[in-house]
DNA sequence: TAAATATAGTGGCATATACCAGTAAATTTC
DNA sequence: GAAATTTACTGGTATATGCCACTATATTTA
């Protein structure tokens, strides 16, 4: 197995840093391998996740993502500009607007599948497939509303 | 502990963005405690790094960030502009800058060093100490080069 | 029901981060 | 030692992502 050595570091003592730095290190990764599709993974993971949604509203996706609404609005533009999602006003609250693929988006989706599967896969040989599993789960907690919570019950400085 | 209740989404499949979503939530908790210091969690540990570094040049601590080069460069500007850091020029090599922070920005480096500490007592708090200290070591694996020879290496679909 | 409030999205602005092309300086080749 | 190559950094452009202010709708209050 791969053996870090990076010298002294502010990840060694910042959980945010250290999964930062990964973060970027593994998007780098994954994006390599998605290269010929002309998708970032960002984009990718979106495309994928509207596909699970079918009709998403803009608000229940973003929260699913963690991500602010105006930052998915702005995120979607390039997908839109190039017709690979569209947005369908809601029938009964016309505030509401749903997110889906279009026919296109839908292709390139399909079409992009199995470069993410290669990512998937490697990054499963390298780190280990039960490895992998716990890491995801262990991330899906971080990402939960319930830790966000915990996180800001938690005073330390005091109480 | 808290608990995870997402509904179905990329993140139960994609390590990557498992990570990014965490990432995500981690950082804006993170932010939010940070926030009186003027500072973004990510130029903090900038700051951090920097400080550790004493006069790294900058493909160095582009390295350490696991970060582009130019990307670092850009993300300097707004400290630059604040005066928190500044580049000095390599005295032997010509071609290299080095990072170092001003008198301002050890000060705020200093000041806001307390409420770092608060987010990470309250992370490892809400995650388990031990745990933190765990997730810490993964991440620095993943950040490392071996484990990107080892993803690269790893070719899935031939061999 | 009219007024107050809350909700969903948009647009502007700022930082984060990547790639590419270009520049300048050092190193290697021949 | 001049030419070719490599290295370190900069600037342009594009996506990622957050905050705030604003608009349009809904919902709640009085």
């Amino acid at each position: 197995m791969a053996e870090s050595n990076t010298p002294d570091g502010a990840w060694n003592y910042c959980s945010n840093s250290a999964l930062k730095r990964a973060s970027r290190q593994l998007g780098q990764l994954y994006e390599d391998l998605l290269a010929p599709s002309g998708l970032k993974i960002t984009q990718y993971t979106l495309l994928t996740q509207i596909k699970l949604g079918r009709e998403t509203p803009l608000k229940l996706l973003a929260e699913a993502m963690v991500m602010d609404l105006s930052a998915l609005g702005h995120t979607l533009k390039p997908l839109q500009r190039d017709g690979l999602v569209e947005l369908v006003a809601d029938e009964h609250d016309r505030r509401v607007k749903r997110v889906r693929l279009t026919e296109k988006g839908n292709r390139l989706w399909s079409n992009t599948n199995g470069l993410w599967r290669e990512a998937q896969a490697r990054f499963d040989a390298a780190f280990g497939k039960e490895a992998s599993e716990n890491l995801r789960r262990t991330m899906d907690l971080i990402a939960s509303p319930g830790f966000a919570a915990a996180f800001s019950g938690a005073r330390q400085d005091q109480d």
